[in-house]
RNA sequence: GGGCGGUUAGCUCAGCUGGUUAGAGCGCCUGCCUUACAAGCAGGAGGUCGCAGGUUCGAGUCCUGCACUGCCCA
């Protein structure tokens, strides 16, 4: 690869090359280790996309941290396995397809189920790996050689086996309950697919005559038509306005059926009337109260939310329809007693936002409880890790308050129920195979159940059935428990606590396949590592730059890819890692993208500099590889303070990165890579070893050499740092660094850089820190005595202690040039200059800048002025804490110590800052 | 109704276990096309850390109350 890069970066030159290059070379593929493999392991389950699904911002950011997270592990030598799919995602598929069926003038039930399902796979043939096509631009580096479809052979057999395994530990079981039914979908939904709504509505109190007597009974409710179902009344058997009632009858309104008055606590002597209607087939509460009083069962609506026959003359009506006909009736025949407004709680339905009915149904459901119960104290004792660690709780609280889970849909693509009624004898068998009579009476005559799996229960499986269970695989062994999982809190009950239940319940011992010769764990650790995995961290929300939620309605959605062509793909995931505060939503705000775009042009120019002085000087020799076990960098001739400084501040930031990594925060990664690439490496390390790199007509080549080297070395290990992050553009340099020869097919497969606390120098840091003060005090005098940028000027300086004294003077030339503080020679003097204008003093130096030009003494007057009001504000407070005996006593000795110094650094300030106003005339 | 989070510069946000002078990006002002980079360089302005108490030698950071705001669960 030539040198001569174009002048301005260009992501998209680069970035589809590397993407196919990883994507071709499989270098992310991980294959099974064989036996007796000793490294360690990292792995991590990719959530699912539905395969409906186009790639949004959220999963972007998703993902962006899972591979840094991947990358930076890979980097470390460890093992690595992502493992990449899609799911099936039941409804919305189903509901797609149909739609497209609708268009072409088609129906699912003219068409049948098997034609239908054929349809699907149709479609997931040609649209379904679009997300993945998507996500590959990102430069994700998951396994390719191991995706997954969650419908897949394999993955539906062993779905099959956890829903038979269940059936037979009596864990599973079918009955008739109320359920969320979305009249929309057709289907029952679970609790969690049920989103709750305050809206305003009405109270409607209705007066039921009470059978021989001219009394009437009044109840209240937000759902009058569900009236004509009422099975009861129902009255607190403490109230004693109702006692006279107990036992007696009332006629329902419209109905004219007689029903029962029951003492029941569903009735509140709190609330309104103290009386309630009881209608056991439109609401689980009163279902309950219908079983505990063994009520009638009336439903009087059907799959699509009308009313049926039991409705009578309503029969055929829409619900909220016959809501209006039935109040209407009610009304006029004078037993409607009030409406009054009332603030409703609305569930509806996630998917197709429509209001759900409770209803009564056949379902399957799972008997929950000793599945939540392993979930919840793997959980408890810290098996598995919450980041950010309030999620635990909200986790737990959940969990401690879980029902039965209503597992079946009436949808026909997902994985159908392995259960089959027997048409002759009634009997339900659960199998494996498909039977072929019926195991009570013989029959042959067996109907497979309709109804297919929520798609969460597959889901749930994942961690352990992409890995091969039910066989006892060798993956299984390496790779479970799966090392982290990324996700959003959005899917923490959907999805983590299904998969935390049934991996804790089925990879238990003995479900969980023994190593040969092994040892069977206590029950402890086979607890531990049953879990489907040992960490999980809850990611935010990226919002708009306006911290609204993203929404189509709303139009503020904003689409990965075209940020990605605007800016760059490596600049976009910078962004995200860059705002990824654990806990704290991201406000994107694309401006801040196009800073990050500059920074990738920042690091391009700083390689088109250092590849420029590399074929200048004819330098040879590419950096040492540097593996997973590499301390420091390898190959520095520091022969400079700028050199051992950058080689320290690079092993800090180093530390600092695989810190902040370990503890998810990614955000002071990627800032603090940034701020050392740009603010250390560029402005001050190049603009540094500038002169060094110029070779002088018949000097010594060495120099030069050895100042190229170093920067092309550091360079090289910045890349490595900064790669997790931007894999893009660092692969592209690291390339050209080794002249398209690099020791390894990628920079992914380098070591990342680990700190080696021998090149920690704190006196370079601290020199250095001192001459960038330097130098930054002659620009701001140059600044402001509005010194012409080319003119040279000559400079004075005092600097009582000799040791800095001495460190200005070595460094002389760096001061002088005009890349730094452009002076023309420097003076020293025995004496303060603080109070000359044109000065500017710290604790160390003080500077003066020989200058004919006037300064403007009015505006240096009121700079002078609040700099002393801060430096005496800052010394009475020093002082005063200082003269308590308290705190000289409690506090840490270098806070004290600090303080004293400080104190005494303002006072040297605060004297040379006064006698410089003196000598202004301030006033 | 129960629970959780947020309130820091004009905007969007950092500030981890309390400890020396509260930071960044963007925006804004001034000056520079200095041979890697104008997607740049140099300099600058801008904050009583939501309000009121408390704990502490010391509070943006811990506690209590209040206000506003967002979310989750029922």
């Amino acid at each position: 690869m030539p040198h001569e890069l174009p002048k301005a970066y260009e992501p998209g030159a680069i970035e589809a090359r590397w993407a196919d290059y990883w994507k071709n070379e499989r270098l992310f593929h991980a294959p099974t280790p064989p036996e007796g493999h000793v490294r360690n392991t990292f792995s991590l389950l990719l959530p699912p996309p539905n395969v409906t699904g186009r790639l949004h911002m959220g999963h972007m950011f998703e993902q962006t941290e899972m591979d840094i997270i991947l990358r930076w592990h890979r980097m470390r030598g460890d093992l690595t396995l992502w493992l990449p799919g899609t799911d099936h995602a039941g409804i919305a598929t189903q509901m797609l397809v149909e739609r497209q069926l609708r268009s072409e003038g088609k129906s699912r039930l003219d068409m049948g189920r098997e034609q239908f399902i054929q349809r699907v796979w149709e479609w997931r043939k040609e649209y379904g790996g679009a997300i993945l096509d998507q996500m590959k631009r990102l430069g994700a580096s998951v396994d390719w050689q191991r995706e997954y479809f969650t419908m897949d052979e394999n993955l539906s057999h062993a779905v099959r086996e956890v829903f038979v395994r269940l059936y037979e530990q009596g864990l599973i079981y079918r009955g008739k309950y109320i359920v969320n039914w979305c009249p929309d979908c057709g289907t029952a939904i679970s609790d969690l697919e049920v989103k709750h709504e305050e809206v305003p509505g009405k109270l409607y109190e209705i007066r039921y005559p009470v059978v021989g007597s001219k009394e009437f009974i009044t109840v209240a409710t937000t759902r009058p038509e569900t009236m004509l179902g009422d099975t009861a009344v129902a009255v607190n058997g403490k109230d004693e306005r109702y006692t006279h009632l107990h036992g007696k009858k009332v006629v329902l309104p419209l109905m004219n059926r007689e029903i029962p008055i029951i003492l029941d606590e569903l009735a509140n002597p709190e609330f309104g009337t103290g009386a309630v209607k009881v209608t056991p087939a439109h609401d689980p509460n009163d279902f309950r109260a219908g079983l505990r009083h063994n009520l009638p069962q009336i439903d009087v609506m059907d799959e699509r939310a009308h009313m049926n026959q039991n409705a009578g003359p309503y029969a055929g009506l829409d619900r909220f329809e016959a809501r209006k006909r039935v109040v209407a009736d009610l009304e006029a025949q004078g037993f409607l007693v009030a409406i009054k407004d009332y603030t409703i709680s609305l569930g509806k339905c996630d998917r197709s936002g429509t209001v759900v009915e409770p209803r009564l149904s056949e379902q399957w459901f799972v008997k929950i409880e000793p599945l939540a119960k392993r979930a919840i104290e793997v959980v408890e004792k810290g098996y598995i890790r919450f980041t950010p660690d309030n999620y635990k709780q909200i986790y737990l609280n959940w969990m401690y308050n879980i029902h039965d889970w209503c597992i079946s849909r009436q949808l026909w693509w997902g994985h159908r129920i392995p259960a089959w009624r027997c048409g002759d004898c009634g009997e339900i068998i659960v199998a494996r195979e498909t039977p072929a009579k019926c195991t009570k009476c013989g029959s042959t005559k067996l109907e497979q159940d309709k109804d297919v799996l929520d798609t969460w229960f597959s889901s749930g499986l994942l961690p352990f059935t992409t890995l091969g269970w039910p066989e006892a695989t060798r993956d299984l062994e390496v790779f479970y428990p799966t090392s982290l999982l990324i996700t959003g809190f959005d899917i923490l009950f959907f999805w983590v606590a299904r998969m935390i239940m049934l991996g804790c319940w089925f990879m238990m011992p003995p479900e969980k396949p023994m190593r040969p010769g092994e040892k069977p764990d206590s029950r402890e650790e086979a607890l531990r590592n049953s879990g489907p995995f040992r960490e999980v961290y809850i990611h935010a929300l990226v919002r708009d730059a306006e911290r609204q939620k993203m929404s189509k309605t709303k139009g503020n959605v904003l689409d990965p890819i075209e940020v990605i062509e605007k800016y760059g793909t490596d600049a976009t995931r910078f962004t995200l890692a860059a705002m990824a505060a654990p806990g704290t939503d991201i406000a994107f705000n694309p401006s801040r993208t196009e800073g990050y775009r500059n920074f990738a042009n920042k690091i391009w120019n700083a390689a088109r500099f250092m590849f420029m002085n590399m074929d200048r000087l004819g330098t040879t020799g590419a950096p040492a590889l540097a593996g997973p076990d590499t301390a420091g960098v390898c190959g520095v001739q520091a022969e400079t303070l700028e050199d051992r400084w950058i080689l320290s501040r690079f092993n800090g930031v180093a530390a600092y990165v695989n810190q902040a990594l370990e503890e998810y925060r990614f955000h002071e990664a990627a800032n603090r890579i940034y701020d050392f690439f740009w603010g250390e490496f560029c402005d001050w390390y190049i603009e540094l070893i500038k002169p060094r790199l110029m070779l002088e007509d018949g000097g010594d080549k060495r120099a030069p050499a050895i100042a190229c080297r170093n920067l092309v070395t550091l360079f090289e290990a910045s890349l490595r740092l900064l790669h997790p992050v931007m894999p893009f553009i660092t692969e592209e340099i690291w390339h050209a660094i080794y002249d398209g020869k690099p020791p390894l097919k990628s920079i992914a497969l380098a070591g990342f850089p680990q700190s080696d606390t021998k090149q920690i120098d704190l006196k370079a840091e601290t020199h250095m820190a001192v001459l960038q003060d330097l130098i930054v005090s002659v620009r701001n005098l140059r600044a402001e005595l509005k010194v012409e940028p080319r003119v040279k000027t000559p400079i004075q300086l005092y600097a009582h202690e000799p040791e800095i004294r001495k460190l200005i003077e070595q460094n002389r030339s760096a001061i002088e040039n005009d890349r730094q503080a452009n002076v023309e020679s420097i003076s020293f003097v025995e004496s303060s200059l603080a109070k000359l204008p044109g000065a500017r003093h710290t604790a160390r130096f003080d500077v003066h800048l020989v200058y004919e030009q006037k300064i403007d003494v009015a505006a240096e007057c009121e700079r002078l002025k609040k700099e002393l009001e801060k430096l005496e504000k800052d010394i009475a407070s020093g002082q005063s804490r200082l003269g308590n005996e308290t705190f000289r006593t409690k506090a840490p000795a270098h806070v004290v110590d600090g303080l004293r110094k400080q104190v005494h650094e303002n006072e040297i300030l605060r004297d040379k800052t006064q006698s410089k106003r003196k000598e202004l005339g301030c006033t």
